[in-house]
DNA sequence: TTGACATGATACCTTTCGGTTTCATAAATA
DNA sequence: TATTTATGAAACCGAAAGGTATCATGTCAA
């Protein structure tokens, strides 16, 4: 009965998590990679990896003894449309308040 | 340092307050009306607003002796608009997979 | 004014989180 | 082969999360 997306929102609740994914943007890196642009331990970086992992949020490839970490565009983007629900939503209310705000200019 | 949507994530971070949110999609409700759709106490769910209203998620109304919870659709949109930061590698990297889906079909 | 009702607040408990240290393993290299 | 390098994994720790129960407070209504 659990969301598909439990574990993505899980996994984007940290702040170091969502720093990680960032960098991934820009280049795929190896674990001791990601883990130079943190003031932590490669093994804490290791499990915020494990986690972005587990969210479907990288996917992780063996190359040799090093493991190249990749940003996983589909987990991203499902953790992403789960905000489509509100769509309807916020349409009608932010148009709302503009125009409340432009009554209250007048 | 902390980044402006840090309470947002940690607010969606679990389910029971996804599906809070939800619930107020479809209509403003007091705390107790909330309570009704889950099985914990009142005062779990008041914690869950509590946090939901930290994270600008939702607005909080007091009438008379019952406070009136409402979707606030602003603080969601602070939240939605983080992902855009992946815009253009997602565009470019779904449109990789789908043509090498293609590529395997033929 | 008294009582019922809707909520606020606090103390407490258990589990999860985010980090460390330490040791094991697998692969590249001298 | 011996050693360095990149990673995996487990034990441990303090703090935060998600619940409960209990009591206090403010408001409506008879």
């Amino acid at each position: 009965m659990t969301e598909p997306e439990q574990l993505g929102f899980r996994a984007l609740a940290d702040p170091t998590r969502r720093s990680i994914l960032r960098l991934l943007a820009s280049q795929d890196m190896t674990i001791a990679e990601v883990a130079e642009n943190f003031d932590m331990t490669r093994a804490a970086v290791k499990k915020h990896l494990t986690i972005l992992d587990q969210g479907n949020l990288i996917s992780v490839e063996t190359d040799g003894r090093s493991r190249v970490n990749r940003l996983n565009p589909i987990g991203l983007k499902g953790v992403f449309d789960w905000f489509t629900y509100f769509d309807a939503f916020w349409d009608s209310r932010l148009d709302t308040l503009k125009s409340e705000i432009e009554k209250d200019r007048q």
